[in-house]
DNA sequence: AATTCAAACTAACAAGTGTTAGTTAAAGTT
DNA sequence: AACTTTAACTAACACTTGTTAGTTTGAATT
């Protein structure tokens, strides 16, 4: 069926550009991992950065819309962040090699899907701010540099798709509550 | 001077492959930037890849040693790892286009480089291993899951380059106490 | 059996890639 | 004044890039 082979078109370039980046992936390399010739992925995908765009914004809009639902709800600032971390830790379980390009290869994005990505990723930080924000009013969260709170945070959630799936892959479950730990109550 | 213009093209370079990555900048992007045409490069410089090994090399040979003698000296497990969260905040400070670059395309390193660069990253990330673990066996460090407080502390250290430098740059000495107290404390 | 269609193929393209060769002009050195 | 050196240039190369056009094949549908 047409829709799986887009599919297998789209999983396999994430994995090239999770190891090289998206420049440095040329369709005669994605080609090959599917053992056909360059030509015949123009069956299936308009151009190279379709496959990027299709990499990238779905999972940039099931990260706006959760992030949405959390910013709303009615739990402490302390229960939103936690699952904001137990949100990043399920999509890149599921989506390893994905989040590699949004991370990365975003800046490769062209016109409006640029824009709409940049957009999205301002909403996200912005809501992340508030919420900090809103929890150091509180006086849930200690008075540090908020900046630097949700820099840590981010940094370390953005990245995690580095580690996971490493040798000594760590059981979900355990991830979720050493890392929630680890950032929100510090290491001693 | 020549070595003046050959470290001029090291450090333009460095800020172009920190916006687009090693493999979207050409060396027409590079001479463009100074002005003048891309064979005119090769009065300075080998190769592209060459460039590359210059930028991303020399840092790598700091981190290497500033954290054996961190590694080697009698305090403890704590204050070395403060000692390491400082070290990332100076490097990062003076060179935040070259981390990019350390960052994000050392896997288009070739040959010899690519392997002294692995063997550089692994021996530091197994340094830190080892101070967390003696922290742990000390009581100093809580017994929560080694491989997640090092990725999460790493993470964000190794990230910094993308913070530092936006608006609102935040004082040397702020990051390093606040970043001290998040990384170590938690945030409630 | 005839037709349609998805998905592969071959061949080729125009543009862009890193790099080399040979030249020129100005500055520094003898 | 004659020279060497530095650092720019123009022109071109062999190769790689994403992509298009047209064709073939085999399975599904009529």
């Amino acid at each position: 069926m047409k829709q799986d082979r887009k599919t297998e078109i789209i999983s396999i370039s994430a994995k090239l550009f999770k190891e090289k980046g998206f420049s440095a992936v040329t369709m005669r390399d994605i080609a090959q991992a599917l053992d056909i010739k360059a030509a015949s992925l123009y069956n299936h995908i308009k151009s190279k950065q379709e496959i990027l765009v299709l990499i990238i914004i779905e999972i940039a809009e099931e990260f706006t819309n959760k992030m949405n639902q959390i910013f709303n709800s009615k739990e402490t600032s302390i229960q939103k962040l936690e699952k904001i971390i137990e949100l990043h830790i399920e999509i890149t379980i599921r989506n390893p090699n994905e989040l590699a390009s949004l991370n990365n290869d975003w800046m490769h994005l062209t016109n409006q899907e640029l824009t709409y990505f940049i957009k999205m990723r301002e909403d996200y930080e912005q809501n992340f701010r508030k919420i900090v924000k809103t929890g150091i009013a509180n006086q849930e969260i200690k008075n540090l540099n908020p900046e630097v709170i949700i820099f840590s945070m981010l940094s370390t959630l953005r990245t995690l798709y580095i580690w996971y799936g490493k040798k000594n892959t760590i059981d979900e479950k355990v991830l979720k509550s050493n890392m929630t730990k680890v950032l929100m109550n510090g290491i001693i």
